[in-house]
Order: structure tokens, then C-alpha cells, then sequence
DNA sequence: TCCACTTTGGCAACAGTGTTGCTTAAGTGC
DNA sequence: GCACTTAAGCAACACTGTTGCCAAAGTGGA
């Protein structure tokens, strides 16, 4: 690492502390306990994020016998990011501020059977329809969420259920293509991976997102990043086995997590469903000390107390003595946390 | 970060690559392009590590048409670790020099029962009996493994089953309080978090270890460092159900893991509890994208070749298509991953 | 009202990081 | 023998966070 990145570093720690505090605003300080810098140096740092207009000043703290401290914000207003949410049927799309804040919203009609320079047409033409209204050179990425699995690193799809002209469609590129030369850098994730990041709540911690639909899928945020793991393979969860020997799976296997889940919601049995699906997170909750599962998708949406509830109760009863993680159904977040991942470089996170 | 620290942060990161190049040693260019600073900076940060003692030249490579480059390796026997596996019934202990390479070896008897105070001076003594062959000023820490849980952070034991006047003893202040103010720091940690970090192979990737003897537990490696979770948590394996409503186990809960394991090994089944094995382990690697499955405990010990078979089986029917992930039994690696814990801070990582 | 005290935060000089420009060393290949 | 290539160091430099100092802006007691 050298000065510039160290910089860059900085910079970005101070953006996300400031992004944290929220409304309320921090002091210079705080940032510096909080960042170890000397307050000197988190003057600087300031000046230069006050520069560029992502912090602003935000009013007086108390006075604690002295001077009061100068309360400083983020100035989420100034920069934005798109996230898109490129289901099979339906295309939806937000811009969000540096909060993470929606500021506007879209939703349209979508047809992967189109092909898939079809989509990319319509994401790009989303895309350009949120950015219209915000000012050029604020928006800071775009990020495009879609079916898994799929190459997070070069932005090209994998194999898609019952499409099967979708399999190596570099979906990144074709919409960075249109979006032209200067548009900011487009990512492309899984939804899964999208629906872990969704923001306003705290990015630390580890956060599993289940999702069902037509199929069962997760996310996982660990220390606050998603993780992909090496060949963004990671996050296969309806092929976990929770019934050894049980009913065969259109995977090969028997008793895997999403025949037992599928079955039980084709029986009409939500709550046998829920009971799986809670089965299947508390084995995760349970190796990788999860704090907040997060419920979506299709099935989850069409009842979501009995599948939060459900799953709080196996949840309760498999932690023993320890805390019981947060559950929460998260009603199509995929956009945002989409957007989310547009953002995070900007904080000094991957994604 | 501040500039020391963008100093340590570089000086960690030359070490790590040298160590990772071994003993073929690496020249100041490619150091260079690895670390992507300017060939000046290598020079300087070489520099400073040369004068600590830490770095040392390894004759010449090959011309490429000009000036051949001058290699550098890693003065693996400037500074050493020693890791302490303090098992129920057994202390082993290691001292490594700076590539994990085990230097001297110390085996004895411990016995639990004698109370935490009487172990930790026998891990002192161990340590001391070790460090006496070292120059002093050499060590650079002390990893103690224990059997879980316990919690890393302040270095307090949880709850050890049969032994409960272990329960909140605080291990490795107590182990740092015998060693004197003039000893390195003291890290513990869960023996299967030691069992997964044992050194020699490429630290980067996911890695799980499972350890198989009187219970079932499992450590985790991801993107090269030991994942603890944020309460030391991570890692509960032996409990994820893998039969739903199948055999109670002393958790409370039915058809986990661990007592379909134990089970099979009971009646003598043991390619059975290798399979069951393999299908918890394959859960995980779909979930977290593993590259390689280290096996451990006195059960695998005792039939090596019958585990590592059965679940490399499991593990290729179930990659649909996928990497198969490396399966290996790891003899006894707990005190070495417990050296390689003390070793990580000089590499940047921290564990 | 004054004054001592505390806390905030900026200016200027500084220490130390990696970088740039240049030079020297040490090879290869025609 | 000579042109060329690559490696590596010295010196000057740009820019980072740090230190020392001082002004501003409050609190609280005399």
C-alpha cells in the first residue's frame, strides 16, 4: 500500500463512520478515537471530504466544559448509486444516496426468454431513466443483481434455469457497454449476495439472507462484506442436506434442504416449510455465529409471519443459551442491497 | 492508518510473500510487482528487514538479459512461535521458526482434572523448556490450543465437558502471568481453530478442518485467516442436523451430526461415519465455496485411510460439476496451527 | 463581570513514507 | 567489442500523518 491508497484508506474509514452516526453527525474528535488518527489529522481528511462535497457540517454537539464540538455529516445528497434487480419477469430499480436512502424508484416488465441482450437493453434504459433525474457525475456505480450462479469477478452469467442462451453472457459488460464510455463502473451479483447487503442497519456482524422461490438460496455477510467466496460459488444453501437419505433432488442428491422446502409449500404446508428453512439457517447460525437472518422471496413473501415465525422458533430452540439471532423477512431489498454494492467502495469495502 | 502502520502493513506484507516463496527465495522486481509499490520502496522496506535480521539473500536467479536479481528469502531461523495443544489428557507442544517448519518437538502427560492451574503451569513449563534452545529475544509468541468453546478475545475458557471448575478460567493470562513480563504475547484459541491453521500450504482459500474424537467440532479458514465469528462461536459443527426428527442428542436436539457420528462409531461402522461425515462436510463446502477438508481427532486417527476415502466420496458425488475440494487427514497438527496463530501478527494477518 | 479552566480546531514546521530522476553494476547477445 | 537490457542504489521530492503552538468558544466559580 502506498501514500495514495493509505489516503484513499482514510478517507474511506472517515465516510464510514460519518455514514454509521447517520443524522446524527460525529464530531472531529470522536473520529479521531474512533479511527486512531490524531484529531489534526482528521481535520485534514475533512477539509479535503468537505472539498470534494461528501461531508458537511451538521450543527453543535453539548459542551462537555468546553468548546462545543463542531458536528459533521455525511452530505448523503451528493452522490448516488443505482441498484437493479433483473428477475425473470420483472425488472426493478432504485437510486439510493450515500445513506443508502431510496431516492427514487422503478419497476417494469421483464422477460428473460427476450435474451439476454433484450435485458441488458432494458437494465441500461432503467438505469439511464433514475439517473436522468440526478446530477451527472454523482452517480458513483451501478450494481445488477440476477438469478445465480454467476462469475461476481467478470460479471458473467451462469446457468439459468430454463434459459439456458444465458449460460457465459458477460451481463456486466453489455450493460457498462450501454451505458457508455462515462458511465461509472457497473457490478453484476448474484440476488442472493444482493439481498444480504441491503443497508440501514449495521454492516457488522454476520448476516445470512434465505431466499425462496423456485428454487432455495442464500446470501452471507461475514464481518460486514459479502462473502463469495473464491469462484463466488459460496452461498449454495438448497443443496444442503438436512434429511440424509430422504426425498431425491433434482441435483442428484436426497433430502437436500430445497426438495424437503418445496415439497412442503406444494403440500401447502408453510409452516413444515418455515420449519425446514429454520432447520437449514440454525446449521449456518450455528457455524458461523450468525447475528440476523434475513427471509425473501417469492414463497417467503406470500406469508411472511408464518416463515419469520417458524424460523424464530427452531431458531430458538437449537441456540442453547447463546443469543438468538434477529429474523426478519426483507421485502424485495434485492435493488437496494444491489445499489448497496455500488456503494461500498466508496467506504473502503468490496462489496 | 497512520504512516507506522502503513510501515508495518508493508514490512507484513513483503514477509508473507517471501514466505510464501519458500526457500526459492523471490527477487526485489517481483517483490515489486506482487506488492504493486515501485522497486525503490522494495529496496528500502528490504532494507529495513535485512537490518532486523529478518530477511536474507539467497543467491542469484537467472539473467533475463540483463543483471541477474539478487534473491531474497525469509531468515526462517531468526525468530520462532511456540504452540502448546493442552488436550484433556495430553500437552504437545512445538516451536517453529518463521516458515512453520518445527524446530523441536516436547510431548507429556495433563490432566484436566488437576485443575486449570495446574495445567497452565505445565504449559508455562513446556513453553519454557522450548524457549531455553532459542536465543532469547527470538520468540515471537505463544499459541496455546484448548478444547472448546472459549472465547479468543480475552482468552477465557468456556465451559470443557467433565471438567467444569474450568469454566471462565482465564487461560491465557494465566499462561502470560507464569512466562514473566518479558515474554511475547500469549494467544488461545480453540484446538480446532489451531488444526485448521497448520502451516506449509498455500494460506489463501477456505480450508475446513473437522475433528472427530470424543464430540465433533469443526475450524474454519476463509480467504486465508481463522474465522472466529464475533463471540468466538463459529465453527459449532457437530450439531448441524443432518437427519431431521432422527436419534436425540445430548444437545437436546434430534439427528445431528455429531451423534449420527458417534453413533456409527460406536457399532463399529466407521465407513458409515466417514459418510455422514462427508455429507456435513459437503454441506459446508457448497455453503462457503471450500477448497480443501483437513480431518483430525482420535477417531480419524485411528482408521486415516477409511475417513479421507469415505469422505472424498461424498464430497465428488456432491460437487455437481465443481472443484473437488483436497480431503487430507492432518496428524496431529494442533500444537503446529497453534505456533502458526503466534506466528500471523508478522504476516499481516491476525490469526 | 471577570477570570481561570477546558475543549475544539486551525496554522506552521516536521518526520517519515513511498516516488521520481538519474547513475552505476552486471549480465546477454549480435 | 559494443549495444542493449535488467537490477539496484543515491538524492531530491511530494505528500502523508504528527507535533507544537495558538486562537476561538464554551463552562463555572469568585
Amino acid at each position: 500500500m502506498n501514500l495514495p491508497a493509505l489516503r484513499g484508506h482514510n478517507d474511506a474509514l472517515v465516510l464510514a463512520l460519518l455514514r454509521e452516526a447517520g443524522l446524527d453527525g460525529l464530531g472531529r474528535t470522536e473520529l479521531a478515537a474512533l479511527t486512531r488518527l490524531t484529531p489534526q489529522a482528521v481535520s485534514k481528511i475533512i477539509g479535503r471530504l468537505r472539498a470534494e462535497g461528501l461531508v458537511a457540517d451538521a450543527g453543535r454537539g453539548p459542551s462537555t466544559g468546553g468548546k462545543p464540538r463542531t458536528l459533521l455529516q455525511l452530505a448523503a445528497g451528493a452522490r448516488h448509486a443505482v441498484g437493479v434487480h433483473a428477475d425473470r419477469d420483472e425488472l426493478r430499480a432504485v437510486r439510493v444516496d450515500m445513506l443508502g436512502t431510496v431516492v427514487e424508484r422503478f419497476r417494469g416488465p421483464l422477460d428473460f426468454a427476450d435474451g439476454p441482450d433484450a435485458v441488458a437493453d432494458e437494465v441500461a434504459r432503467a438505469v439511464d431513466r433514475l439517473c436522468g433525474n440526478a446530477g451527472a457525475g454523482s452517480l458513483l456505480g451501478v450494481g445488477v443483481a440476477a438469478p445465480g450462479p454467476l462469475d461476481w469477478r467478470v460479471g458473467v452469467m451462469g446457468r439459468v434455469t430454463g434459459y439456458p442462451e444465458w449460460e457465459g453472457y458477460p451481463l456486466r459488460q453489455a450493460v457498462a457497454d450501454r451505458l457508455g464510455p462515462d458511465a461509472p463502473p457497473v457490478l453484476l451479483d448474484k440476488d442472493t449476495n444482493a439481498g444480504v447487503a441491503v443497508p440501514g442497519r449495521r454492516a457488522v456482524g454476520n448476516s445470512l439472507y434465505l431466499h425462496l422461490s423456485t428454487g432455495l438460496g442464500a446470501g452471507l455477510r461475514l464481518r460486514g462484506e459479502v462473502f463469495r467466496g473464491e469462484r463466488s460459488a459460496a452461498g449454495e444453501f438448497g443443496h444442503q442436506v438436512l434429511l440424509l437419505d430422504g426425498p431425491p433432488c433434482r441435483c442428484g442428491g436426497r433430502g437436500c434442504a430445497e426438495v424437503l422446502c418445496l415439497e412442503a409449500v406444494a403440500r401447502g404446508d408453510l409452516p413444515e416449510a418455515a420449519r425446514i428453512l429454520g432447520e437449514g439457517a440454525a446449521n449456518v447460525v450455528a457455524l458461523l455465529d450468525v447475528d440476523r437472518v434475513w427471509l425473501g422471496g417469492r414463497v417467503v413473501d406470500s406469508a411472511p409471519e408464518v416463515f419469520t415465525r417458524g424460523v424464530r422458533r427452531v431458531l430458538e430452540a437449537r441456540t442453547l443459551g447463546g443469543p438468538v439471532p434477529e429474523v426478519a423477512a426483507s421485502e424485495d431489498g434485492v435493488a437496494e442491497g444491489a445499489a448497496e454494492l455500488a456503494l461500498a467502495p466508496l467506504f473502503g469495502r468490496v462489496g
